[in-house]
DNA sequence: CCGTGCCAGATTGTATACAAAATCTCTATT
DNA sequence: AATAGAGATTTTGTATACAATCTGGCACGG
């Protein structure tokens, strides 16, 4: 959206160093270049992005508190590994928000905007059917940021957007079936269904279930196909069986 | 909790400077030692802590992150403003990460978590009956705080501790009357209520409705008393009347 | 043959110096 | 007298230099 091809040598005058540098890690991140786990030496960064190490640290500490990346101290910093414990509890809280959306968008949304979401799951429709798997998937990702804009909440945009960056990062390495694919149109449909309702309980409901089903779908492939560089542990956990009782801890 | 009296000029060996810087900075705008909408320039605070600029832009940048602080290219940083607007709608997202932690503490807790739990609310009756409103409202936190520690989430609790934080800034210059009191205090009856029971849905439904009680009761406070130094633009809003609709902005 | 301690290399953490941008002030002109 | 402009001052943004810490390997001793 902002950074089509920033090679790496324009000077980029709009904008402080450290800000783009931000904007160029976290596309990075994002986009898989800079896979989970590995080890970013700051000098390393510093040449590809053109940057002296002052204002990559400053971006560095700013991904860390997104939780991109984290940071040993004198150990230098890592992109954060996929940890399915993580993601699950993720997807907890983005079933949460994502019912909070689907009931203020209801209330919130304007005629446009609904007819913008109209348009927008009939792209999906077709999509399916043309099986074109990664438009779709990108069609999806737009249609929920699109109902989570409609609520009308900064905060909760806010925060669903760092949390879903992360999650499509562990969507990443892990493509759900084809039964699943047509499952979660399905969803779609009712969700849809809701939202012309203006049904805001059904909607937060339906969004809600959506959610835990997509968690338990990555989830699921998540702990089989270990194939790529993903750290994990101990990689067998449903989102049903929440993360580890921390309650005596504090 | 971990900074009892960090003078100015221990050197502290554990941590590295920008860390320490962090949990200074944010214990100065939590404490209200540096209140909303105050300029920070670097210089000031570099002598005040004892570091030099570059821990301390760093310490900027991860309070940005966590919206603390605000940064303004060239025109210096300045401790964010409390803004209604933006505290109604953390409270809309509170009330879905309260609910969403008390279901998950019905199925998660452990017995002695759940015990804890009955003996921090114990103490909240006492220093009602007490009218200790200080120790109230601290033990008040607590307890949401442990119910939030109890659902085992370590990512909702993270996002909820932030948003906390936020809000217990707002509620630091807006103290709500004895009706609402007594009000919150019947609410928490019946919340302990359900979670004795083990009652997940609710536990879920009386914490979203506390806090949507407690949002309406400081919002209201917030846009009548306007005496502190809080920036108020249009201080007139209730958190049932919805932020802007920013649908067609996207 | 294995474990412990030490040294060299590399990498991070911090401080300082310099450059650029914004604000403020003072003056000159209308 | 009021306003616009230019210069000075202050503050931020960036780069580089130096100090501290960690990693890995090697030698020595058990």
């Amino acid at each position: 959206m902002d950074s089509p091809a920033r090679t790496t040598n324009a000077p980029l005058r709009r904008e402080t160093l450290h800000h783009s540098a931000v904007a160029e890690l976290r596309a990075m991140i994002l986009e898989g270049e800079l896979p989970p786990g590995r080890r970013v030496p700051e000098m390393e960064l510093c040449e590809q992005l053109g940057v002296s190490r002052t204002p990559l640290r400053e971006a560095l500490r700013v991904l860390a508190a997104e939780g991109l990346v984290e940071l040993r101290p004198h150990r230098g910093a890592v992109v954060t590994p996929i940890d399915p414990k993580e993601i699950a509890a993720i997807f907890q809280v983005m079933e949460a928000l994502e019912s909070l959306a689907g009931r203020l968008a209801c209330d919130n949304g304007s005629a446009e905007a609904f007819a913008e979401l109209d348009r927008l799951h009939g792209e999906l429709v077709a999509q399916f059917q043309a099986g074109e798997r990664a438009a779709y998937s990108t069609t999806n990702r737009r249609i929920h940021g699109w109902i989570v804009a409609m609520a009308g909440n900064p905060v909760l945009e806010a925060t669903y957007k760092g949390f879903a960056a992360q999650l499509n990062r562990a969507r990443s390495l892990a493509n759900y079936d084809a039964d699943r694919w047509q499952e979660s149109l399905a969803e779609h449909e009712a969700v849809m269904d809701a939202l012309r309702r203006r049904d805001a309980a059904a909607a937060a409901a339906l969004l809600a279930d959506h959610s835990r089903r997509t968690a338990d779908a990555v989830l699921n492939t998540l702990r089989q196909g270990n194939e790529a560089g993903a750290v994990s542990k101990e990689g067998n956990r449903s989102v049903s069986d929440h993360p580890a009782d921390t309650a005596g801890s504090q």
